[in-house]
DNA sequence: TTGTTCTCTATTGTATACAATCCAGCATTG
DNA sequence: CAATGCTGGATTGTATACAATAGAGAACAA
């Protein structure tokens, strides 16, 4: 593929249409801050954007609002969406509860395979020290193999939305010194909790990752003590 | 209003679109089983309904996907969606979680007018023994109650987005013998947690509660013993 | 009968035309 | 100068026209 530009060169209209390429496109984009929280979007620059008319592109825009990354009020069009501190505090009890969740089932269902996973990344981690962007990038595949091993859907599309929620927030947290060397203990933490099927340490474990997370991203986007 | 007909003619323009109506429309009509699970949904049909044209009925059909209301199958349309056995079993331990950890928000955050709100309702409950309807409604407004009372804006649109999933299953599960008097029981202990602000009790108190409506569930829907 | 291929119709996907609304900027007025 | 009200253009909401596809049933062969 030569750039992403267009739409019909790339292979991806395999079993789906362009509501649904638009609705990735957008998603990535917000992923990747190209859209900027508060942003405005507007249908026909999207439209003209990737070659389509406005009709795919409202589409995608109602199934963003429904996942909370875009904001539509009537006849003024789409934003993306901006977190205030107290709904990242809302986010992020939310998220305890769910990643707790995640890890307490994963103990108990994951495969032999997925502890291998989790291990592996572990190991990659410690591979990839001072490069945030990859860390980022392992931290996620780390979460996210946890959420699969937990082997529920909701739970899973759950996660998936809130991650996405929290990639509305400027950085990663591995900007703060030594969270980069912490996160990964406490990674090994849940890890090893959940390859001795320990379900309430997984839990705990991962519960207490996401709080020390939180604490972290608010003292970098607020400056908490 | 005359009846639900139409559409100019209510008052629900009020703000928003028809988009927007359509979608409350429709959640309505699926959460009261007008459209049954499996049926399918054919857009020129909504749109005659509602004296609508076919747009709007598409954004909303967007958004009742993305809540896990619809299926859209490319090139074959909507229909409502179907849960089998093991969806039913993942959405209850995804409603222990979420209901866990709302009552165990309330207990910290319910202000008073909520405390006394969940002892009214479970007087009201006692008064409508016998009457099913009243029950089921009895029971969505404490628990709407307890949702609301956590004061998390996530939360509780994920808890109702859950329990239009639930609104799926055929019939409510007071029809199992001695289901109501036990529930009372459970929201009593429920509600008493909250009171005293025991913040673990109230959740555990809620885990037990959906767990014991998930086995009336699941021997009503599967046969289970 | 059974299975296979081929139309043809119903239905959805996309594009575009048109209506409704908002908002920035200017003019008018006090 | 400030405040208010109007006007034009930009943008979204809705309707409709057209293209693409799937699926049912007819026609036919074995």
């Amino acid at each position: 593929m030569t750039t992403d530009t267009l739409k019909q060169t790339a292979p991806e209209n395999q079993g789906t249409s362009l509501s649904e390429f638009v609705l990735e496109r957008l998603r990535g984009a917000i992923r990747d801050r190209r859209y900027q929280p508060g942003q405005r979007i507007r249908e026909a620059e999207v439209a003209q954007w990737l070659d389509v008319s406005r009709t795919p592109v409202r589409e995608a825009f109602r199934r963003l609002q429904a996942d909370g990354l875009l904001v539509l009020t009537p006849w003024r069009g789409a934003q993306v969406a901006e977190l205030g501190r107290q709904q990242v505090v809302e986010l992020y009890v939310m998220r305890q509860a769910l990643e707790g969740t995640a890890a307490g089932l994963a103990a108990e269902h994951a495969s032999e395979a997925e502890v291998d996973l989790l291990f592996d990344l572990i190991e990659q981690d410690q591979a990839a020290q001072g490069e945030p962007n990859r860390l980022a990038e392992i931290n996620r595949r780390f979460h996210e193999t946890i959420y699969g091993a937990a082997h529920n859907r909701y739970l899973l599309e759950a996660l998936n939305a809130l991650d996405d929620s929290l990639a509305l927030l400027k950085s990663t947290t591995y900007e703060v010194p030594g969270r980069a060397e912490a996160a990964r203990q406490e990674h090994i933490g849940i890890a090893e909790a959940i390859r001795r099927r320990d379900s309430e340490a997984a839990k705990q474990a991962a519960r207490a990752h996401i709080s020390t997370a939180e604490k972290a991203r608010l003292k970098l986007l607020f400056g908490d003590d």
